[in-house]
DNA sequence: GTCATCCGGTTCATATGGTGGACCTCAACT
DNA sequence: AGTTGAGGTCCACCATATGAACCGGATGAC
């Protein structure tokens, strides 16, 4: 039985993959066997049968005590490599260091990853209370969070309707707090303020403040944000993040236009 | 037929990663179809489906202009989510820009890749002669060239004979001046000077010279490495830029050891 | 102008290689 | 010493990858 909207061959590739992705966001723990098998929805043999062509590449590696898979050494080589054509994180390391100094709260750097946010790095800041409500590596559905959001609103609005039609399906089950007709108004509010506000939306408490980062041709390229407990993110401080963040941002746009015109 | 030592399973997921390790080291150009035919073996439809679902994945992204593949955004993803576990230009990045500043030449960070050495990253100098034998993203069997030659010689005795055995058979034919015979002897020298010295054995009068950096548990994380033509890297200045890399080694050893005890 | 060549890409009958239910082994708890 | 749940493997079956032959376009030689 054939799906008509399938990819077409090399499906054990696509399979591997999945896997690949699936360990990607594990971090310092790794993901055990029956956590690849239940998140991939894949049988045990065939998982394990991918796992081990993975580690023949050297993509993941199995730490010997704890049987985890973890990314391997060639992910990095291959992310080294890719770098030069892709290379945000180098572009934005400074600025978001410096949101985690300025503001003493907790930065991130994010990248769209088709219709979802992926979080690459986060720089915390000296103030004692912190959310970690957000790790490298966590992704969300565009529009949940808010350097999520503020990449969402910045797309045009035809791609905005892909989007929204892509993760509708996974909003209810995962995202109770968000709907369809919740993102639009979002993104409303999100264009006219120029800055996109998360008030506590996923973990209660939790808020962030994000602004999407433009390439030279108007495409987005990823999101700068700050996340912050409630009281630290209200009127008037809201404003002097915002503008903190608007800084940075445009700081970060320039180089990108300098690097690839 | 079966191959008695063939891996086992999931072929296809592997010719499939190593198309994606020929496309790495192509850099800005990228590769043609044709050029992935021809330096994988493999037929062209295989190729291509291969390549489609890399695509899928965005592992590999198309140029639609020139029809060549790149490496795509998920490498660079998958990167940055492998950099915490096994980041050695975040660590050494600092210590090879000084390494070009304080001698002018173009200076190296090379990891190990199995019984090979690859580039991760080049930073020319000031000086107005520069070699180009040694681009990131290139690789050369452990020995040939003075960062690998300096992995190679930090390796204990027994793991020296197996990288030796599996590169032999490569040896003749891609590296004239290099035998089995010649690198023992170039791995003695090495280990009584402390570093490791290429006197253009690859291109002729691109020379290069390197140590090795080593984990808190003695094993070899990679090398740094500069390169110069032949005239800059005579006595007394080859004493000078050896003095250079130790130093930064040191630095760069010391932050290994405090990132992963 | 046309014929030859090379490139990127696709088709479809064939048979190779991937799949997964059943199974093994070991360690940690009852 | 029995039970659970982990990691890992086996092998008969049949879904899926394979590759010779093909298409269509671009380039260029004469």
């Amino acid at each position: 039985m054939n799906r008509m909207t399938g990819p077409s061959g090399a499906q054990s590739v696509d399979r591997a993959l999945l896997l690949l992705r699936l360990v990607g966001p594990r971090g310092e723990d790794g993901a055990s066997l029956v956590d690849l098998v239940t998140a991939s929805g894949l049988e045990k043999p065939t998982v394990r049968r991918l796992l081990m062509a993975l580690m023949r590449s050297r993509l993941i590696e199995q730490d010997p005590a704890t049987r985890h898979y973890h990314l391997g050494e060639e992910c990095y080589v291959l992310g080294a490599l890719a770098s030069p054509r892709h290379g945000l994180l180098e572009i934005a390391a400074d600025a978001v260091a410096r949101l985690a100094r300025d503001s003493g709260d907790t930065a991130f750097v994010t990248m769209r990853r088709g219709s979802f946010a992926i979080c690459l790095h986060r720089q915390e800041g000296s103030y004692p209370i912190r959310t970690h409500a957000l790790t490298a590596g966590a992704q969300h559905p565009l529009g949940v969070g808010a350097g999520s959001l503020a990449m969402l609103a910045a797309l045009p609005d035809a791609e905005v309707e892909a989007v929204l039609a892509d993760i509708s399906p996974h909003l209810p089950a995962d995202y109770p707090d968000y709907a369809p007709h919740i993102l639009r108004a979002d993104i409303e509010r999100t264009r006219a303020r120029g800055h996109a506000l998360n008030p506590g939306r996923i973990v209660a408490g939790s808020w962030g403040i994000g602004v999407a980062l433009r390439r030279g041709d108007g495409t987005v390229a990823g999101a700068l944000s700050l996340a912050a407990v409630e009281s630290r993110m209200q009127p008037p401080r809201e404003a002097e993040l915002a503008a903190l963040l608007a800084r940075e941002a445009a700081e970060v746009e320039t180089r990108l236009r300098r690097e690839r015109p």
